[in-house]
DNA sequence: ACAAAAAATGCTGCATACAGAATACAAAAG
DNA sequence: CTTTTGTATTCTGTATGCAGCATTTTTTGT
């Protein structure tokens, strides 16, 4: 992950509209996954003209994007020293995780109501996958389809808001997660509020899935506790 | 407020530590401005060219200052097609109002317990401030310092996250609720609330300023329902 | 040899310039 | 009169160039 990865604009692969996608949306998410992944550091000055020439795009483009995770939250913007990848202290991160419970925790509610069987089985599946990564060891996989599932289930309650809200905080907190890998034991209880989780989310049980979904952040931060 | 507004570089008005401050953010809090009062309407396209004549500026500076609102969802960027002032939907509203709710509840909760002597004090002060601005009839002034009030509790928290994911709903709220003229007695009944409000805070029980929180927000939406 | 000042380098911040896409308009065909 | 197609204009997307600030290196004085 640590190579020089050039940008390309998106090919448009499939069928479905002809959305040509823009440069900006590539770059950021682009960027994103670098500061996710590690590839960028916190702390790391980000260089205008040494990045822009390493993704093969010139700075104008680059800063556009850059000023974007800013108000993400990602990057810093500090001025006339430009922008350097936010580094969070174990405070913030479980500030972050409170206000993610308490946002969990409604999705849950809200979700149990106006989500629609589909859109459950779509979770169930994920879940499922899941699982079978679990079970495969594939501890990459596994933690994506995770994220993922949070995701759908704060997009289930049907509040674009909520969804929102979860979407930033979650992507603020990836970079933390990923680190955080937790022992065999730990895992496995995971994967079992996870298995408790879609089940009350099945039974449309509001109290329940809030419940768990409070319960399983919880434990989350006892597990990257150490690690930040 | 209709007016061609030109920018200058915020001049370094009076002591404190020299920071020049960069215009962007000159440019991103006075386009966040223009949307909230209205200069620019739900649904306006932001032309670059002209706005930046308007305000004096290139464009390079501006589109980054773009980019910026379009991550805190203020405005939506059309690929090839520039940047329109996003548009809320009643339910739109309604959804960021169940989130702010909810967000403002857990912020009571851990403001009882957080918050500082003197962080109380200075809510109390700008309580103070709005109940005599509400007796003098000056809607404008009542609306500023009532945001300011909910942001304070929020900061009172000692959660910079959950500080943070408030400030970014009530901006977007702003806009509504500027428009939001309520009734006398509804607006009696609002004051009365928040007298209630700062009474639990300096008594430091949550529960009660939890649910005065939620129950405020809650009347807050049925007095904007129409005007949306 | 050390400290302070001065020059030099590198980077950001902003402006301008150019290319390509989207839209608006006009003319021509049905 | 409506529809369609070709053209022109306008605006966005990206690159480049220049000026100012920050930092580092060199030079100079003690």
């Amino acid at each position: 992950m640590n190579e020089i990865t050039s940008l390309e604009r998106r090919p448009e692969g499939g069928p479905g509209p002809i959305r040509r996608t823009a440069l900006h949306d590539t770059l950021v998410s682009h960027l994103r996954d670098m500061i996710i992944e590690g590839d960028l550091a916190p702390g790391t000055r980000l260089h205008e003209g040494q990045l822009g020439e390493q993704l093969g795009v010139s700075r104008t483009p680059l800063r556009e994007a850059i000023k974007y995770l800013a108000s993400e939250g990602l990057v810093e913007l500090v001025p006339s020293r430009g922008a350097v990848v936010k580094r969070f202290s174990a405070k913030d991160v479980q500030d972050m995780l409170t206000v993610l419970r308490s946002l969990e925790e409604l999705a849950g509610r809200l979700a149990c109501e106006a989500a629609s069987d589909a859109g459950i089985a779509e979770v169930r599946a994920l879940h499922d996958e899941m699982v079978s990564r679990y079970k495969a060891g594939d501890r990459l996989q596994y933690y994506k389809l995770n994220q993922q599932i949070h995701t759908a289930i704060a997009q289930l309650s049907g509040n674009a808001a909520l969804a929102d809200m979860h979407g930033v905080l979650q992507t603020r907190l990836k970079r933390i997660r990923f680190i955080g890998h937790e022992g065999p034991e730990k895992w496995a209880a995971a994967v079992a509020e996870h298995e408790e989780m879609i089940a009350a989310l099945e039974a449309r049980d509001q109290a329940r899935l809030s419940e768990v979904l409070g319960r399983h952040l919880t434990k989350a931060w006892e597990r990257v506790r150490d690690s930040v």
